[in-house]
DNA sequence: AATGAATGAGAGTTCATTCAT
DNA sequence: AATGAATGAACTCTCATTCAT
């Protein structure tokens, strides 16, 4: 069997029933983002789907597998598009605004699968050993390469640091979507996009105060003329 | 400045020896901080900590208790003294930067704490009971609030949304912090205090793109010449 | 007589292996016995039935549940026999003297039972909210009621009281029995039922001495020659 | 030292302060009445004591030589009096009512003693060994002692088994003062005395029926004046 | 004489996981 | 393919007891 055999790490086993498999998935999306991880029991997850305890075990090799392969599918299939779509978008800003729309609405549209990767999956050293992960990792590649394309075409200073505007981003969307997770608060994540976009754009500072090198442009403009 | 005992809520005991209750809180933090909450027993706290594990429960109710008195003294030394130094501080974009930068430092000098409260108290929900939680909060407040000032100064825009602002900040630092704890990766965490200052203030834009205000600014300017 | 689940209150569980229930049972009863409530573990009761710990409480949801079903069938059948035979009974001395040797059988017939009710069951609280405790009293009435019957029917003295009659029965059979406990002492139980019954029933004090009514007739019949 | 050293089994220790040991033996005797022997820990006697936990440890060798001192001293009185006032009374009836009185007061004016005596003492196999069951023991053959008077004198039928008729008066008065232990119904025990009296001297069933006993004996004395 | 502090020794209980059917 | 039943392996927490002061 020389095709990828371990989605999820060491242990996965071949999928009898997909159908079954997916409804045990949901089940523990479910209970992991209620409960948390330890505090969920097979039992719980089990009673959910309205399976057996051991027919989890017949899809799954552990329950941190279980955890961990709530992510592979969507992470999946969340890359590709991206990837697809950003082909179509022309200048960095506006790929960089839809990769913005884009990390938000993933997590605006499924809040179970928002809380188990906010409260449970960051805080675990293992998920980083797993293909999911490897994912995430490439999915931030895709925002640093933009953000490097920007500062090529002139779109984007070139003092900035890709790494860091990239952490600067992800830690936002981070932030707004853990606290809606822990309380719910800001009601309508998607509809902060354009601040955040905003923002990181043109900063906080009012233009004359803080910005003579504005200032010295101008100078250089008008007398251009 | 009284003790106010029972910092982290209902269940902590006197402490009979202060000195030993501090050992056991930095066995604790250390033993978390590599194992995790679940992973980490009692036992290996205790032996960490040079004690018999009773004796952990003679200073610390339960194993929650315990992982939740970790923060109590050091958040509460931390907004103690930020409040003390915002007071000296003239102008809300120093007060920002001074906030980021201590909110870093915070992490940044001490990698066990970081640790623990980036992958195992941020996803926990009981910890938001916490008194411990409640500064956290306070702290927070202590951003809004001088983002605030510096729109009613002029010196910040006047159509940023404080706790946007807020969450960006914030969010940028948890992400940095948490990939340090993961990987180690950013060395220099302090190192990157002025470039999130600067991202920040500033923003990504290249000025004469995408800021038609300037855009205007300039051609009155040119025709005052 | 369908079978009501649940006998020992609200924690039973579902028991998936009937005669492994019972071995369960049996195996408590043998080690509650032999070293009573708090001395005798888990462990021990597992080893003696032959199953692990955790199997134990896959039948009975916690160590006090298992002592509380330790009498649940036993004083159900105990109960339902008693009141299928005394219909068949004539005359409330005759129910008493049947109801007497019934008591005294339930235990004589079965030591580590007695041992288990009289030495660990009668000093806790607990048991008085079981439903097994509700027979036990149910069961109890049985006795006043007859104890009434025959006050009625002219058979017992109307100066008695059915209460005190019934503690003092009682009384007496769970002192016999605790003491057989104890010290196996009245090596046989049942033998002893006549000499019970008779007591009861005629007391101990010489007929002429303190009954004046009869000492009349004695006078009477004597003076007659 | 000759002088008896251990009165509550191998541990005791020297009183230091005798008033202290009985405060502390009070306070487990409130302690253990209303929480049983296992569930009252040591440190709630101590603080009902209001003295240390060690302290304890200074005046008993072992929580359960608490538990059975608790007896020791109450019982040595009550023994002693018992004898000195039964050679007083005249007649075996007499002496046999006196001493249920006795029993009965013993508990009825000491609620907490009694919960203790019946409600865990009687379950304890250790205590049999202990110096205060000693003098239980001697206080039984007491009764046992007055009714084999009763049985000599003529005053009890020569017909009763005197061990017998001791367990149903004792069983009696435990069942009693049981009964009013855990639920508080016999609200006056002592007022049940003369019941039990009359019923353990008459019996329950009324003369003329059922005593053809007394018809025969009657015959006998007739012809054999 | 009194006790604050420390701990050894377990015990009950939970659950992820396995396996025979 | 599905599961009922069984269990190994821990882990938290409690408490009686000790000992140095």
């Amino acid at each position: 069997m020389p095709s990828k055999p371990n989605h999820a790490g060491k242990g996965s086993k071949a999928k009898k029933n997909p159908a079954k498999g997916a409804t045990i998935l949901k089940a523990a999306e479910h209970t992991f983002a209620r409960k948390g991880f330890h505090e969920a029991t097979i039992s719980d997850i089990a009673k959910k789907a309205k399976v057996s305890e051991a027919t989890i075990y017949e899809y799954f090799s552990s329950k941190e597998e279980l955890l961990f392969s709530i992510p592979a599918k969507t992470i999946h299939q969340y890359q590709e598009k991206n990837l697809e779509i950003l082909e179509y978008i022309q200048g960095a800003a506006n790929k960089l605004r839809f990769l913005i729309y884009r990390h938000l609405k993933l997590y605006a549209s499924n809040p179970d699968y928002a809380n188990v990767v906010m409260l449970i999956l960051k805080g675990n050293r293992n998920f980083l050993k797993t293909e999911a992960y490897q994912i995430v990792q490439r999915s931030a590649r895709n925002t640093t390469q933009v953000l490097e394309e920007g500062i090529q075409s002139g779109e984007f200073r070139s003092d900035i640091k890709p790494y860091l505007v990239r952490a600067m981003i992800w830690g936002t969307i981070e932030h707004l979507v853990t606290r809606k997770s822990l309380f719910g608060k800001p009601q309508d994540l998607l509809g902060l996009a354009d601040h955040i976009v905003g923002t990181i754009f043109i900063g906080i500072l009012t233009p004359q105060k803080t910005e003579p090198t504005i200032h010295v442009q101008v100078k250089m403009e008008a007398s251009g003329e």
